[in-house]
DNA sequence: GTCGGGTCTGTTAACGTTACCAGTGGGTGA
DNA sequence: TCACCCACTGGTAACGTTAACAGACCCGAC
């Protein structure tokens, strides 16, 4: 019998020392190390912590001053994208090497439950926050509501906001990639991407602009698509591109969604009968499994989303280690690589 | 000035409470929703509230009898993967109804991590846990461990374990999917799966068994790998499958993973000259992205993982509201659907 | 012998919150 | 006029934990 002596509730500390014969204060001393415990007791209290299952109540514990929760909470916009759950997972290794744990919410683009999100976090005592933020105006952001927990953006940055950053060299990478395109030939190249209004749509625009800026070409707005919002209507924005009558030989996809929704397109023209070498080339920033099977080549502008969790963890973790001093916001840019097109 | 009277402590109710000119408990009644709380007085303490960025700590509440921690533990395998991120998401957006939130942990099939995952999720209060085992043999979920704290399993089984399960298909699902393959002709099947010890590898593979059975057709050892861990060995087994003396002329691809790595060794010989007819087809348990792309016709066996999610979240919450009456385990079995190849 | 130092253990008082009880004051009905 | 109820507010004590202090004991050095 392993039951609990307070009806149905879990056994405290008080229950265990109990049980073994000790104070609480011998109990909390060994479960905390050991220090200054005779042996033989701290065996029969590990031996009272066995019979009675007694798990520590961690919450209790975080309330006293000067004890940390080991939570780090992250604010991810979408879990079912793999590109944030590796993000996730690098967030996640790096906490776990200091022994912290994180606690993960999902925003799904939505600023106000964000908001709601950060709130809880904070009142769940996390000692840090990571956040991917979701387009808000980023007051709940703001250090007055903070307080003295730290906060690190990842992957988009919110103008006025003076924290640590770690970005993607959005702007560097599709220059590069629509260059890449240009250096084949190509001089009509679409762009499919995320509203002016989203931080990496816009700065991924902005290098598809200078890469054809440097060979004197205007951007033909009849090329640009950048409201798309999921794959279906990226499928249908590729469709307008195709039917047009002068259609682009190539489109510069800033996004996983839109490259998806681009290529099932091309896949219903080709099972009607359509010519792979009729079909635009791709640049896709963003990876995806099995990109080297399409049936027209996929260039891949690729950045190790693991990698940018663990970085940006690494620079949370750094500000909690520096205690209270306050070191003038960092930030890091992630380098992208560009992964050739097979040719099948 | 919204700085805390504490230096660099955040505010707690009884500084609200000056702020305000009330008591603590008025402030707490105000924030429980202001039941016989005069409104003006209402309107002070929340005007205090944000003046001075104050947030109620969630830890310090539960740590009060009756008083729950609105937290639920999710143990998955891997973040990374978009079928557990699907998941994960089902979860939430179920735990989220009832104002509840996730606390997500990663498992990496380590037994050794999940049994400290769960011990950590107990510390924390969590008011029920849901887990996908990594295999282990699960003595950290055996109720006397758990105490009052309810379990659900997501996935895989748990010999000896009594709680609530949610599984997919996965016998009937491969069974269906090979007696495809068998319908259209193919006698030499290869298996790609899981080992025994897992049981979803188990279960599919028993599937496939007997679909076998059912033609007479027995079971080829020689097309059997069962000990694909990853992508890469996955890959590995497909190349000594293809390159047998006698090749298998169908795949069944027990998981996403071993489909991918079958794939992306077609891939390589097709690059390599080799003609897409010469290819086996593909029967893959578990859905992936641009599936209708690829090069050979690969049907799909797909579950949705977010409804599993869902199931699971709900089952859950369920006992939670149950209060503490315990009605026996219950299993639910989620359907899998039939997507035949589309041919390109 | 006793003093100093260490090791070991227990007592007390918080941490931030809320349930419970005890008021206070005003209104209503007899 | 008085009893009673109700709406409102505050004091007290507890939730499970641990830091700080205090005491008990033992050992060796003077």
């Amino acid at each position: 019998m392993s039951a609990a002596s307070r009806q149905g509730r879990p056994p405290t500390i008080r229950d265990v020392a109990l049980h073994a014969g000790v104070s609480p204060m011998t109990v909390s001393r060994t479960l905390a190390g050991g220090a200054n415990v005779r042996t033989d007791v701290q065996e029969r209290v590990l031996d009272a912590v066995r019979e009675l299952g007694y798990t520590r109540n961690e919450n209790a514990r975080s309330i006293r001053p000067g004890q940390a929760s080991g939570l780090i909470g992250v604010a991810i916009t979408n879990i079912a994208n793999p590109y944030y759950g590796n993000f996730a997972l690098g967030v996640e290794e790096v906490a776990a090497e200091t022994g912290r744990r994180i606690v993960l919410g999902n925003t799904g683009e939505d600023p106000a439950r964000e908001t709601q999100l950060v709130a809880d976090f904070l009142g769940r005592q996390v000692e840090g926050l990571i956040v991917v933020p979701s387009g808000g105006a980023g007051e709940h952001l703001a250090p007055a509501r903070l307080g003295r927990t730290p906060l690190v953006l990842a992957s988009r940055r919110l103008l006025g906001l003076e924290v640590d950053v770690v970005l993607v060299d959005d702007i560097g990478g599709s220059y590069r990639g629509v260059r890449s395109l240009l250096e084949t030939g190509h001089t009509r190249i679409a762009f499919l991407g995320n509203a002016r209004s989203v931080f990496t749509g816009q700065r991924r625009f902005e290098g598809y602009e200078r890469a054809l800026a440097e060979r004197g070409i205007a951007v033909d707005e009849t090329l640009v698509r950048r409201e798309q919002q999921d794959v279906e209507s990226a499928s249908a924005a590729m469709r307008e591109l195709l039917d047009a009558p002068v259609p682009p030989t190539a489109v510069f996809s800033a996004n996983n969604r839109n490259t998806v929704g681009a290529l099932r397109e091309i896949g219903r023209r080709l099972r009607e009968g359509a010519a792979p070498s009729d079909m635009p080339a791709i640049v896709s920033f963003d990876d995806f499994e099995l990109a080297e099977l399409m049936p027209v080549p996929v260039t891949i502008l690729d950045h190790d989303a693991r990698e940018l969790g663990r970085q940006t963890a690494r620079l949370l973790i750094d500000r909690l280690s520096a205690g209270g001093r306050s070191a003038p916001a960092r930030l890091v840019e992630m380098p992208v690589r560009l992964t050739p097109a097979l040719v099948v």
